[in-house]
DNA sequence: ACATGTTAGTTGCTTGAGCAAGCACCAACT
DNA sequence: AGTTGGTGCTTGCTCAAGCAACTAACATGT
């Protein structure tokens, strides 16, 4: 549990520190980032970014507010719901995300994967993935 | 490396959710007050402190600040420089760390061990101190 | 159709943390 | 002793994120 806890301090702060030194965005810049380019059509509805990512719906308009201002996604009005818009993935943002996953899988593989030694990945991610989110058990 | 990510973002919150609705402290201020209740005679100095908690200098000077301000530590000239600050744990710090630290262990059995699975503890506590200081390979 | 309630998203305010600049003290050389 | 350089800590500023309050648009019942 100590180690859990040192872990949750150290490990954000050095990937992000990677991620700023190597591209423009943030972690949470690229994890939202990245939520919308998997989505169909790379669009995806603010609530469900805010759901994907973790994060409050203020906290999302305000990191996509960023990431339209530098080009890297739209807001387009939702087809089917005239409250909602979706954030749109630009050409500019595809590139740039493939620049920073680059990026950020050298670093992850640095600090993460050449540490872990004998570590079951898989029953690891499971146990992530339940702890992070319990209420569905296994999807 | 997906779900590791996502447990960096849901997991603290729900830690630091917990311990603010059961205490009165954020999950910084216990692990700081953990820290200084762990050295001996109950003092520490800042920048260890620092070290420790893994936060800036800054960081713990205010933590410290509040912790000081409701009485839990007591901010004494270190004995031998001058400069140099201990923060001292006082006897109402040590009972509230003591209550907070029951509420903050359910909370984690709750989130954490209880969806562990069938993970091997040890050789993941390894792994994760690995991660957070891998300048110090195993001390 | 209209009034009421509910949901999607943005904005004002506050809080916590880091960086950089500053201050106080130590250490070492002359 | 005096100066010069390095260290320990605090403080001003900035930024990211959350909550609460607000607006705009849907949905439902009459």
């Amino acid at each position: 549990m100590r180690s859990l806890t040192r872990l949750l301090a150290v490990l954000p702060r050095k990937l992000d520190a990677d991620l700023v030194r190597e591209t423009r965005l943030s972690a949470t810049d690229y994890f939202v980032l990245v939520h919308v380019s998997e989505a169909p059509d790379r669009r995806m509805r603010m609530t469900d970014l805010a759901g994907g990512a973790a994060m409050s719906m203020s906290g999302i308009s305000r990191v996509v507010d960023r990431l339209q201002k530098i080009g890297l996604v739209e807001r387009e009005r939702s087809p089917d719901d005239g409250r909602g818009w979706d954030a749109v993935l630009t050409g500019a943002g595809l590139q740039e995300l493939q620049d920073a996953w680059v990026a950020h899988l050298a670093s992850a593989r640095a600090h993460v994967f050449d540490h872990l030694g004998e570590v079951d990945l898989d029953s690891v991610a499971d146990a992530f993935e339940r702890i992070a989110d319990p209420e569905r058990p296994s999807e």
